[in-house]
DNA sequence: CCACGGATGAAACTTACTTTCACGAGGCGT
DNA sequence: ACGCCTCGTGAAAGTAAGTTTCATCCGTGG
């Protein structure tokens, strides 16, 4: 038996509690039953104090300290936060959780929760994942160069367009939102070359909002359009076409997943463009911020 | 005395940093600075000792303790074995340096796209994981019981107030939003027992907002509150407070990550109360299905 | 039987953590 | 403007936790 040298003291990356099983035949019998105990549960020996520990191991403090060292720690503390963060890292068996697919008849609100977080999650992940870079520059500099921005949208796509609208306009390029498919083509037709016009659906076969995208482009306009499905209808009247990858199929998720993917893809050209003139966006965000600060209350600090 | 009440102390089951940062603004400077330090390097902080914690946040080892037991912890050891388990179930992210924060200057529109990408996941995620469902349940209850519900919200926060009240007519229940404070005030004004006001604000500081739901609770309705900070002033008109967990910071990516998470709430809200009636719900979505299918190309066939 | 070495816990000691307290800044009512 | 009060703050005192030292114990081998 060794004379309790610090054994690997820098690298068991892998697993400190199967470290520790590992020389546990090595140590001494106080020591043992140190061991034993923060085996046996790592996330209660990480709450204890030395003291503690120490008397459900029916031994002294010394003797914990010296399993410390044993195992190639520093001390204590050292020793528990090891162990807080590997019995953190174990806890994290994913649940059966619905993926993409439709929320169980006698879930639970937290299950409700849960499913829906990791769809949407999903949704956003993917979707930035077969988004592609190139295509989305060529958008973000015909929308940085446009002389105008028209943004269609109807239903549930029609507050992303309206999202989309804002944003531009916030960091001063001129962009319209229309919730209305006459007023909408109204603005296509005044459309032409050097103006910008995006589309958004999620199926993509959204026919008035393909009716103004069409309008927009025989006018001149670069078309873009935004939808999860890369051979809708919609992709035949757009120069570009930008999709989500939201995976759900029932309508009841519906709208869901696919607002969330559709809102990324525009945070990142709102980024994108207005990263193309860091300065003066920055400065059409403090100013319009100001703009709404005397509808705050509380300014800075908020107290219960 | 009880200075500083704890919040939801019991209730962070996943996110510390989360619950930090969403504290962040109800702190005193002081306090703000050594929670600025943790939630920039939580695993570092773990390290640390309390006099080594305080002395980088430029302040006494007391401020630490105050902010310990501000998050809702017992003290520093607490703190320190939490932030462990914390950081260690955390995943790495994809590209080190744009956490939560800012996008750098330089970057190209690929790691842009990462970044959002990321953090927008993260929000929605961390955001479910710190919901209450317990209080999630009971506003659902109020919701699928109610009379009539109003939805509020003002900015980015309107479109998803907007979002949810669409949400809530499409399953039949009697919802409605105003883009217009006064109408809004004329709405709640008229609101009663068992009628539901939301108000949904980022920052919780909106004051129309505030303004509306504290008419609407004058007059018997249940209030409830959507935001990312816990201790903002709109939580104080508010029966229920649902709070969010997106952690930016500037401004600038501010109403970005944000609106997915308080769209993620909205949607766990409506499933909620669909589930509550899945016959009746699952009907009038179909019939509204139908409704807007004129309006698509294609009869709902897509190649893909 | 004694010498020896390792294991062990009591106690001394050090360091970390927590509480108390007084000071000072900023807000509020008079 | 004045003083009062509250709140944030760090210094310092106090307490608890962690660490070291050391004497004791026990088994083993001479």
């Amino acid at each position: 038996m060794a004379k309790s040298p610090k054994i690997s003291a820098s690298h068991e990356p892998g697993g400190l509690i199967v470290h520790i099983s590992g020389l546990l035949p090595s140590l001494s019998p106080a020591e043992q039953r140190v061991a034993r105990l923060v085996v046996a549960d790592p996330a209660d020996a990480a709450r204890r104090t030395i003291t503690d520990l120490a008397t459900a191991a029916e031994t002294s403090e010394a003797t914990v300290i010296r399993f410390c060292r044993s195992v190639g720690m520093d001390g204590y503390p050292q020793l528990r936060i090891r162990l807080a963060a590997e019995a953190a890292r174990r806890v994290e068996p994913p649940d059966a959780r619905v993926v993409g697919g439709d929320i169980p008849p006698g879930a639970d609100l937290a299950q409700i929760i849960a499913t829906i977080a990791f769809n949407d999650a999903r949704a956003v992940e993917e979707t930035a994942e077969q988004l592609d870079p190139a295509v989305c520059e060529q958008v973000v500099d015909a929308i940085a160069g446009a002389g105008r921005i028209d943004v269609y949208g109807a239903g549930a796509s029609g507050f992303v367009a309206s999202d989309f609208q804002q944003k531009l306009h916030r960091i001063g390029r001129t962009a319209f939102y229309f919730p209305d498919v006459h007023t909408a083509l109204t603005s296509a037709a005044l459309l032409g070359r050097g103006d910008v016009a995006v589309g958004i659906s999620h199926t993509g076969t959204t026919s008035d909002v393909i009716e103004v995208l069409e309008q927009a482009r025989a006018r001149g306009a670069a078309t873009v359009a935004l939808t999860n499905f890369p051979r809708s209808p919609i992709t035949e009247v757009a120069d570009f076409v930008l999709t989500t990858a939201a995976r759900e199929t029932t309508y009841r998720s519906g709208a869901m997943a696919s607002r969330l993917a559709q809102l990324t893809v525009v945070d990142c050209l709102f980024v994108g463009v207005a990263a193309r003139n860091r300065a003066r966006a920055k400065k059409a965000l403090e100013v319009t911020a100001e703009a709404v600060q005397s509808h705050r209350v509380g300014g800075g600090r908020r107290r219960a």
